[in-house]
RNA sequence: GCCGCGGUGGUGGAAUUGGUAGACACAGGAGACUUAAAAUCUCCCGGCUGAAAAGUCAUGCGGGUUCGAUUCCCGCCUGCGGCACCA
């Protein structure tokens, strides 16, 4: 059929001229715009249509932003360190490398096909030596400033993946990769002090622009509560008197000689009626010889040590505990001495690991009273059944009676202050991150441990100290990594005294490398620094970033918190990363379940660019629906996108050089179009911006012929969305330079008001009528009209209307 | 339990400083063109009553404020996500 529209003539000629002519690649422009993606992991698999949807809107953005005139950063890369590639190598012996390599090539074929503006000089790869050399060198600054440091605490195991893992790393208390339950280990590994960081990472969230679910999850993560320590004096069993001034320095941790409790409700101390502490506490194994009941205490304790973390802290589940026999602490402010228990439903991570019980007002103390027996003494009256949690007015509670909660915490934490017994302090649910993995794909930690210097880096100028083939990439399981394996590449000599040493083998987790990559695209040839510092400040912050909501509380909090880092010692010059972030929504298959291998339900892009184009799958993905929520996918769509595009290339029949502009509500129209479909980009609205496109086309359809420079406008309009047949039909109007470096179209505010307005006539609210009428009609005149309808007549079936309200422009209320 | 975000036709969804609910699209139905099919074009398309004109109900449920509520307020139901024996 003449003029019939053919995607495959037309798409890789643009995409190919594009890049040639480096068509989005004018960096020297005024102001800037940085626009990111969540870089992804090159899987074996390749993409499905869900992965590119979130590319499709950046590279919407881009080509806007460009065109009104943006310096516009859109780059991408690889996040290519990780599990799967290094699972794949073990089953086929191929190194990941290779994998690596195999898989990127076939990312980049995909995304290619879309016709993405991304500039690939830029990219990078987190595996790349010259990449991780940088990650590395990162290590080395937050080692020398004390933020990493060697731990030894037992932390989270993944029997399965054979590594150590972060808590962020957990659903549940399953390995988030493989669903394995994870254990507890007691193990050296490398931990990241981001604990440091909390407040900074809290207070930061309320300059971003992020989706408030994101900003919230992160709160949580964090965890913040403001509470006192307070010292519980455990007098031994024959000197009883407790010695104020020997405990002035309370620093909140356990002494020998007290418990150390951690409470957010200082106001109901008074109703403190025994203390309790977890299994894990030193206090235990400190007064063991005090303990009259040992041996029940320590049957207690390692049984609870056998339980899983889930099994301990499952919901609803019934409290235990043991009271210790012939221990008694004393409440510091009114010398009450009361029992002391070990109980699981006490932490031993958070807090102080010890808490005051006071039944009468919290619930988890309240139902450990009720079994044991323990007495519950009311101190904050309010509405509300035992336990009343809430706050409340003070009672029984000495010379803080009488006063409301909030007060009663303030005074109370200060005389306790004053006496050396407690301590205004914040804790914080967020754990430190524990930075190494027993895994083979990852980068080394330079490091290296000297019989008699210790821990010494690696100098910088060794950097980067590459990863070394192994000739088996299988975890040892002995919680080392593949790497100690390899003598000639562990034993080396100490860069410090030159003796003899032996290299860390623990490489990092595969959240490293996507903690700063953000950085590297801007300039990702530096050899002598990261990034330089005139191009950091030239870009930086990031001014759109478009990725998962997965991502809420590890990546987004790991990125931050290293930025933050990176600030401090004045390598960036921006305390946040990403302005402004958005959520992409995930595209589900048709049978509402994720695209998945496993249920046989995957759609690949390849073929709906094969059957539709890429301008038709690139307009369904913005087209269905709301850009951050999830939609299934439905192949009939684009079938829809892809006839308006049929209508489209049509359109250019009407263009013609000797038309003049229409006027009217035509032009009103495309005047309109050019506000809703900016607005519309900006906000990521992307849907709607276009079916507004898509009413323009029906509108211009009925058109008899086209101007030439309304018709551009449309075509600019488009473009973003539709880029390879808008420069095509451009290139068609005899433009020679690329559509996309001309300009923005922008609206005529004479040409966005109508002659004439419709106006709605209701009745006590119900619509009744409309008519039309001028634009700049009076109330009177619209009031006059709106009582001349014969059908509002019969409405008002001679009634006198009581009231009758006008809103110019738009209705006539008539009440009777 | 706490916090955040939602609930609108057969389907995806649109509309909020309160002002014609269902834009746009998909699916479906009828018709035109065609030897036929595809493609394309035209019309219909929330429920109920009605031949139609029109009327009436309807945005999770129940109340309220208002001339007027999908939009604001109160109380529920429900889906999704985060945190969770965090003291």
């Amino acid at each position: 059929m003449e003029g019939r529209y053919i995607p495959e003539n037309i798409e890789g000629k643009w995409q190919k001229k594009w890049e040639e002519q480096g068509t989005f690649r004018h960096y020297g422009r005024e102001r800037k715009f940085y626009v990111l993606d969540m870089f992804p992991y090159p899987s074996g698999a390749g993409l499905h249509v869900g992965h590119p949807k979130g590319y499709i809107a950046t590279d919407v953005v881009a080509r806007m932003k460009q065109l009104q005139g943006y310096s516009v950063l859109h780059p991408m890369g690889w996040d290519a360190f990780g599990l799967p590639t290094e699972q794949y190598a073990i089953k086929t012996k191929t190194h990941p490398k290779v994998t690596t390599e195999e898989n990127i090539a076939t990312f980049k074929r995909q995304l290619g096909s879309l016709g993405f503006t991304y500039d690939w000089d830029r990219e990078i790869n987190t595996t790349d030596p010259e990449y991780y050399k940088w990650t590395q060198w990162m290590f080395l600054e937050m080692w020398k400033k004390g933020l990493a440091f060697e731990s030894y605490e037992p932390i989270l195991w993944c029997p399965s993946c054979q590594t150590g893992l972060a808590k962020e790393d957990l659903e549940g208390d399953a390995c988030e990769r493989c669903g394995t339950i994870v254990e507890k280990k007691p193990m050296r590994q490398w931990v990241l002090r981001i604990t440091d960081y909390a407040d900074r990472l809290l207070e930061g969230l309320d300059s971003l622009d992020w989706p408030e679910s994101v900003k919230e999850s992160q709160r949580n993560w964090i965890g913040r509560s403001e509470g006192a320590v307070i010292r519980f004096y455990i007098p031994h069993p024959k000197s009883q008197s407790p010695n104020k001034s020997q405990n002035t320095d309370s620093k909140p941790q356990t002494e020998e000689g007290c418990i150390e409790v951690f409470t957010t409700r200082v106001d109901t101390l008074y109703g403190c009626t025994y203390v309790v502490v977890a299994p894990e506490h030193p206090f235990v194994q400190q007064r063991r010889s005090d303990i009259k009941n040992q041996k029940e205490v320590e049957t207690y304790i390692s049984e609870t040590a056998r339980k899983t973390e889930m099994e301990r802290t499952a919901e609803g589940r019934e409290k235990t505990g043991v009271r210790l026999d012939g221990i008694m602490a004393i409440n510091p402010i009114n010398g009450e001495e009361v029992p002391v228990f070990v109980a699981d439903y006490v932490l031993g991570d958070y807090g102080t690991g010890a808490v005051m019980a006071v039944p009468a007002h919290d619930v988890r103390d309240f139902a450990f009273a009720k079994k044991y027996n323990l007495p519950v003494r009311t101190v904050v009256s309010g509405l509300g059944d035992v336990p009343f949690t809430d706050d409340g007015v003070l009672a029984d509670s000495a010379d803080f009676s009488g006063l409301d909660s909030e007060q009663a915490r303030e005074k109370i934490a200060t005389r306790l202050e004053a006496d050396g017994l407690g301590k205004k302090v914040v804790k914080y649910k967020l754990r430190d991150w524990v930075f190494s993995r027993q895994r083979y794909w990852g980068e080394p930690i330079p490091l290296v441990h000297c019989e008699k210097c210790g821990v010494v880096p690696v100098p910088e100028n060794e950097l980067p100290v590459l990863l070394p083939d192994v000739a088996s990439y299988e975890p040892t399981g002995t919680g080392e990594s593949p790497l100690a394996g390899i003598d000639e590449w562990v034993n080396t000599s100490c860069p410090s005294c030159g003796g003899k040493a032996k290299r860390e083998t623990n490489t990092m987790p595969q959240w490293a490398g996507s903690s700063w990559y953000y950085l590297r695209y801007i300039d990702s040839k530096n050899k002598e620094s990261f990034v330089g510092k005139e191009l950091e400040k030239k870009w930086m912050p990031v001014d759109v970033y478009v990725g998962g909501a997965e991502h809420a509380t590890r990546h987004l909090i790991y990125a931050r918190f290293w930025h933050k880092f990176l600030l401090d010692i004045g390598a960036v010059s921006t305390d946040e990363p990403f302005k402004k972030l958005i959520n992409v929504g995930l595209i589900l298959a048709s049978d509402g379940r994720k695209m998945s291998k496993r249920w046989g339900n995957v759609v690949n892009p390849d073929d709906m660019v094969g059957d539709f184009g890429a301008d038709a799958m690139r307009l369904y993905e913005m087209f269905m629906g709301p850009f951050n929520q999830n939609i299934s996918w439905n192949t009939d769509g684009v079938v829809g996108t892809r006839r308006f595009l049929e209508k489209v290339s049509v359109l250019d029949r009407k263009a013609d050089t000797g038309a003049k502009d229409a006027e009217g509500k035509i032009r009103t129209l495309l005047h309109k179009t050019i506000v809703k479909v900016t607005d519309d980009i900006d906000s990521f609205r992307f849907n709607t911006a276009v079916s507004t496109l898509m009413i323009l086309v029906n509108a211009l359809e009925k058109e008899p012929v086209l101007s030439l420079p309304q018709y551009s406008i449309f075509l600019k309009l488009l473009s973003p969305f539709a880029p390879h047949i808008a420069e095509e039909l451009w290139e068609g109007l005899g433009n020679t330079e690329s559509i996309f470096l001309s300009s923005w179209p922008e609206a005529d505010p004479d040409f966005l008001v109508e002659d004439t307005v419709k106006i709605v006539v209701s009745v006590n609210g119900k619509v009744r009528d409309t008519f039309e009428i001028s634009s700049d009609a009076t109330e009177d005149d619209l009031k006059a009209k709106a009582l001349g309808s014969e059908k509002i007549a019969k409405f008002l079936d001679g009634m006198a209307p009581k009231r009758i309200v006008v809103v110019p422009g738009k209705l006539v209320n008539i009440v009777v």
